[in-house]
DNA sequence: ATGAAAGCGCTAACAG
DNA sequence: CTGTTAGCGCTTTCAT
């Protein structure tokens, strides 16, 4: 009486399939790529052996040939709605593709080249990242190495595509919007950039050159105040600002978070909306929540996030190497957080 | 004259670094996992050659014998802050481990399980899990095959790890409130759960159970009102619920992005909260918003995720099996959304 | 149309 | 302390 020998339990490996099968390995593996060359009659065993099985394919063996079917979303900040939306959209693009989404977030000063390494150190067959402080050649170098498509950057690149808004266009509107309703007080609330980036090539720096030449052709005196990205930092900053004397009549935040941020501050020193604007840039989904109500530039998150999917799995799958770039047109969206100036108080 | 070989550009493997340092793979191999062995001279040689090369490890061939040091975090939604604070924690505390975090989302009707075999597939190294939807049963067979920590489960489980708000006590917290504020008149509103989960086991059927119970106790008729999770969805189910006749004085939501959907429709119909009053479940860094200022029950998300990750890295440093059940004690945090009802207008 | 065999880049025995 | 030798599970020529 032989002892049946107790099962490893063990996960399938190609190998089990094909024994069971009855074929050799290199029919198994054209079976589940779809490959050219095998009869319906041999397909028609392997997969009933695939199913008997429960076997799937180790994709870290696929990944040291082949593919990894996986595409990796670099995001600098996770508590940042917007990136949220962003990420939505690439999500949405992705589904039925057949492509695995992983997110890998910068956190604390793990930001940008390191993460990217990180994901190219793990061969997925393509990245979409926002990363406001990583070097353009470094950019350059990594995106002849890796289907590669930057969001929010102006970077002129050869090897990676871009997806941005046109943030002149975008801050100019927002700035448009509070001069016509009569400020001139205006300050600009920012974040601190990163020294490794031409200014020109990034969308904070971009809205910032807008204001200030707004405020100039107004011929008023510009304030800037900058600090961390995130909505408590935000506070903090408008905190100060708005505490202090001469207070502005209003702020333009170069993003939600930032404006959410300063609504908070307002809120707390028991100010409204008549005695101080707040436009934001982005508009995330809460900026249209009524307790909200934030004026705001529009520039299409879910949107962004699906044109950057496309354009990674055409280059992945065609293989093109020119670099596409993509400018999505702002739009300001008028709420409840701008009002023209209170009357000057008489001194 | 001899041309020079036009390098192919090709990432150097561990065998290009072991030659320029003339030793051994192994040698290598050994240098860059720290183990043990290795002379400081031998250590020397071999990191110079790395720094000359820019080697990097394929993490996708060290996967197929050891580690990836990879970690898989599957979220359910992305569009829910809870969430992010939750990923925030774990990626915090795992800032500096060498382990790298990848977020799965789950998307569209891609939920729980397949989401975790795609992590399992790539071989991560350990999953931390936030599945509503994935049954015990196979959630335990995959805790026999890698290191798993399940968030929001109840579930007694054997092979993976749980971190849980005690949902039942935490709802007791919000319903006393309003039943101390003179609330009557109380409705629910949670999602559509899974029927592949046994009832007792999830989070939002805990708070129901716990709505019901404190709804017979004080003699009330209980209303629940249930839908999608997304904050617009939940929008439209308040709308409904709020616009009907015999509109609730107070709506106890299931979580924060459902409570401020609710505060969304009760503002767009005009109310306040002196007319309405709003509790959540979560407290998400923007229900401490002065414009939102949200009523509801604290469950640490961000020391959920911390947690949840320490329980992580100690089962696959110290192989532990048996299963932890980590319970986070819920505190009631009172803002502005709750108030004592209006005097009944007479009929 | 199918299969044998050689790797992909690494780790893990084991031998020296 | 160091190097040799097998694989890990797949893809990919290249025969047949």
């Amino acid at each position: 009486m032989t002892e049946t020998e107790a099962s490893p339990r063990r996960r399938p490996s190609m190998l089990d399939v094909a024994e069971t099968a009855g074929v050799s390995k290199a029919a198994v593996s054209k079976v589940i790529r779809n490959a050219y060359g095998v009869s319906p009659a041999m397909r028609e065993r392997v997969e009933a052996a695939i199913r008997e099985l429960g076997y799937r394919p180790s994709i870290a063996a696929r990944s040291m040939r082949g593919a990894s079917f996986t595409l990796g979303f670099e995001i600098p900040q996770l508590a940042n709605d917007f990136f949220t939306q962003v990420m939505q959209g690439a999500a949405d693009e992705l589904a039925g593709s057949g492509y695995q989404l992983f997110v890998a977030p910068a956190v604390g000063d793990v930001q940008g080249a390191p993460v990217l390494q990180a994901l190219r150190d793990r061969r997925v067959d393509g990245i979409v990242a926002i990363s406001p402080d990583a070097a353009p050649e470094w950019l350059e170098q990594l995106g002849v190495e890796v289907p590669l498509v930057l969001l929010g950057r102006h970077d002129p690149s050869r090897s990676y595509d871009t997806v941005t808004s046109d943030d002149a266009a975008g801050a100019r509107l927002a700035m448009a919007h509070l001069i016509e309703l009569g400020h001139r007080d205006i300050a600009h609330l920012t974040v601190d950039a990163s020294p490794q980036v031409p200014e020109e090539l990034l969308p904070h720096t971009r809205r910032l050159h807008a204001y200030t030449e707004a405020m100039r052709q107004i011929g008023a005196q510009a304030c800037v105040v900058s600090g961390g990205p995130l909505e408590l930092q935000a506070r903090d900053a408008a905190w100060e600002l708005l505490s202090g004397p001469g207070r502005p009549t209003a702020v333009f935040a170069a993003n939600d978070t930032l404006a959410i941020g300063t609504l908070r501050a307002r809120a707390e020193l028991g100010l409204n909306a008549d005695e101080l604007s707040v436009v934001g840039y982005d508009n995330i989904d809460l900026a249209s929540h009524p307790l909200i109500s934030l004026t705001t530039v529009d520039q299409r998150g879910h949107e962004t996030g699906a044109i950057a999917t496309r354009l990674l799995l055409d280059r992945i799958r065609t293989g093109r190497a020119e670099a596409h770039h993509e400018v999505i047109a702002p739009a300001l969206r008028v709420r409840g957080s701008t009002r023209p100036p209170e009357e000057q108080q008489p001194g």
